[in-house]
DNA sequence: CTTGACATTCCAGTCACTGGAAGGTTTAGA
DNA sequence: TCTAAACCTTCCAGTGACTGGAATGTCAAG
């Protein structure tokens, strides 16, 4: 099988294919007599568990490191477990620094439009409000 | 003013001060005579500017349009508080997003805890659900 | 025999910094 | 007077995860 079709089989670019190999998470196929490298099925299969990895925004070292365990017959299930949980704490931290910054914003837009739009220096415009410490512009 | 005072100042480093004026964010300070970078009062007012749009998110290309527009004299603050609305509009669709991400992630967890945790090919472990497209997955 | 769709490698760019090397200047203290 | 520290300077390289593009090669269909 060419890299396109293992691309269209995945859903990952040839580019980013051959990028994964370049940096080691994935290894290095077998090559046709043209230098083509031809995949087989389980290239399919670890490419997808790649894919879905990095869907769930792994890092490529994790993914890495998951990828070496699965192709050295070692279960990486149990890591994997652990990772998942570790990951769902971080995007639940990052959703509330985020919902704090949506807030901001919000209501820097608010006491924004209460101020003339024609103030350079600052002092009377929303851009002076950017200017602050967030603990300053954001009531609680 | 040293750069290290200006840094002081306005919570940013040295370093990035440096790289903020190499593209152009900020504009090149006057020298002292042994070449040392002299920074003036408008010099902490911009920095804070850029700072805090920066704490905001915008991307540094926004924040060099509104320092430009600001040392150009012309009045930032219009186009601040439509890049407001914008900016609080994307980060409720990366909260949105992330918190469809955290769901899923808990998901696999819990379906992954009632797989065994040495199963290599992948076929009852959380590592084949990883593999899967999100829409399989997660329940709605 | 040409066209188009593949394939290859390699270099460079993205974004917003950060680290580190190699050197110069200034001030305080022994 | 020497030296140590705390500054300052420039320049190069690395981060993460790709993506774009150039230059070139291969192969099948019409």
């Amino acid at each position: 099988m060419q890299i396109k079709q293992l691309a269209v089989l995945t859903g990952v670019s040839p580019k980013t294919i051959r990028y994964y190999e370049s940096i080691g998470v994935l290894p290095e196929p077998d090559r046709d007599p043209n230098g083509y490298r031809d995949y087989e099925g389980t290239d399919v299969e670890r490419l997808k568990l790649v894919a879905g990895a990095r869907r769930l925004e792994f890092s490529l070292d994790d993914v890495t490191e998951i990828i070496a365990m699965r192709d050295r017959r070692e279960a990486p299930c149990r890591v994997m477990l652990d990772k998942l949980v570790q990951k769902a704490g971080e995007i639940a931290d990052r959703i509330v620094e985020l919902q704090r910054l949506e807030q901001e914003l919000r209501h820097l837009h608010v006491l924004g439009q209460t101020f003339p739009t024609d103030d350079v220096d600052g002092k009377a415009c929303v851009c002076h409000l950017v200017s602050e410490q967030s603990e300053v512009t954001v009531n609680r």
